[in-house]
DNA sequence: CAGGCCTGTGTGACTTTATCACTGAACCGT
DNA sequence: ACGGTTCAGTGATAAAGTCACACAGGCCTG
C-alpha cells in the first residue's frame, strides 16, 4: 500500500486530489536522490525503503547526518525549497525507496489548506533538529569506541553486515584506518570476525 | 522601533491586532530564556540584543549550537511546542535582548492565516537545519586552532575581550585545557595578549 | 592589610584520535 | 594466471582530550 502519512490526515476530497495527482517515484539502491548543490525539485515524502543524508566537509572528509525511513520527510528539501538555494548535503539511497515528490505549488496549498499537514511538516522539522543536535554532541564529545559500538549493537541482529571500513568511517565522521583499528580490537576480544567487506557477529557480542 | 520582520509582513488588520497583543519581554544579560528540560512556553521571536543556544551532552561537557540576534527566530521551540517535548537545549542572554512571545494558539493561527509567516518560519528553519549541519562538520572535521582562530579572528574589532577560557572552551566545544595552550601559544607568536578573564588583541593579528 | 577562599590559568604526563605513508590481501575481469 | 583495483592492516607522528595538580589574581573578612 503506497501512502504516507500525513497525506492521510488530509480531508477527503483533497487528498483524493493530491494522491491521483502524485505517482510514487522508485529509487534503487545506490541512487542519489540529490547531491550537494543541486537545486531543490520538491518536497520528497519516503513511503518505503531508506536513504541516508550525508554531507562533505570542505576538507573532503564525510559524515552521515541522519537516515529516512518510511513515512519520513525531507525536512532539509523544505528549506532550499523556500530559499532556492542549494542543496549543501547528499542524500543516498540505501535500501530500495519509494517517494513521492511534492512540487513547490503543492507544498504551499497544504500548508495553506491543513491544520495537520503542518502540524506534520512542523513535527518532522522538529525531530530533525533534534538529531541534529545529539549528532553535535555525540561528534563532539563522546568516544569512538563507545560511538562504533553503539552503531554495531544496533545491527547485531542481523548477524552479518556488508560494510567496508571506510563506509563506517563516514558513518561516524571518523578516518578509515580509526576504524580499521577499533574494529580489529573488538576482533580480538571475540566479540566479531572480520572478513573484506563484511563484519560478522559472534554469539558473545555484547548486547 | 520594537518589531520583527515576520510580523510586518501580516496583513494589515491582523498585523494590528497581534502586535497590540503582544508585549516585548525584557531579559537582561545573563538570564536564562529556557534550560534543557522546560517545557516551551510560546514561540520567541527576538526583536535585538543577543541570546546563545548550548546543549550539555551525557558527558557533562556542553557546546554553543547557535546565537540569536535581532529579527531572528526561536526555531528550535516550534518543535517543542508542536511535540509538547521539553527542550533539550538552553538559550543564555549574552545582550540584554527583548523578545516577543507567540503563545501556541496564536503561533496556529498566523500559520493559518499568513502564507508570508509560513514562509518566514520555513525559511529560518532551513537556515538553522544548515548552521546544525555545518556545525556538525566543522566539530568532526576541522582543527582546533583554526577554529579558535576564525572565532576570535570573528571579534578582532572589539580590540579586548572578556571571557573566559572555559567560556570559549564551550563555544568550541572542547576541553578548556585545550583552549588554554593554543591561546598561549597564539600569544607567543604575538597575536594576543592574555590576561585573567581578557584576550587582548594585538595590532600584528592577521586578518 | 593579612589571610583565606574562590575562580581562572598554566603545565606535565598520558591516552585517544587523526594523519601520512606504505604494505599486502582479496576480488574482478580478461 | 595475470594485472588492476579496492580493501584492510599497521607503524610513525601530530593533534586533541583527560587527569592531576600548582599557582596567580581578585575578593571578602577579620
Amino acid at each position: 500500500m503506497l501512502q504516507h502519512s500525513i497525506l492521510e490526515t488530509l480531508p477527503e476530497p483533497l487528498r483524493r486530489e493530491v494522491l491521483s495527482g502524485l505517482q510514487p517515484l522508485h529509487f534503487e539502491h545506490g541512487r542519489i536522490l540529490f547531491r550537494a548543490g543541486d537545486p531543490c525539485q520538491g518536497l520528497p515524502l519516503v513511503l518505503n525503503g531508506s536513504v541516508k543524508v550525508q554531507m562533505t566537509g570542505l576538507s573532503g572528509h564525510s559524515i552521515v547526518l541522519y537516515r529516512m525511513g518510511a513515512d519520513d520527510i525531507c525536512t532539509l528539501s523544505i528549506g532550499c525549497l523556500m530559499t532556492g538555494d542549494g542543496f549543501r548535503a547528499e542524500a543516498v539511497v540505501e535500501d530500495d525507496a519509494e517517494v513521492f515528490m511534492v512540487p513547490r505549488g503543492l507544498f504551499d496549498r497544504l500548508m495553506d489548506q491543513s491544520a495537520d499537514f503542518r502540524l506534520g511538516i512542523m513535527e518532522s522539522y522538529g525531530r530533525r533538529l533534534n538529531d541534529l543536535m545529539l549528532l553535535v554532541e555525540e561528534v563532539a564529545f563522546r568516544r569512538m569506541d563507545e560511538r562504533l559500538f553503539q552503531w554495531l549493537e544496533a545491527r547485531v541482529r542481523q548477524g552479518i553486515i556488508t560494510i567496508t571500513h571506510q563506509e563506517l568511517a563516514v558513518e561516524l565522521g571518523t578516518a578509515r584506518e580509526v576504524v580499521s583499528r577499533l574494529l580489529k580490537e573488538f576482533e580480538r576480544k571475540g566479540m566479531l570476525r572480520l572478513a573484506r567487506g563484511k563484519i560478522e557477529f559472534t554469539g558473545s557480542f555484547p548486547r
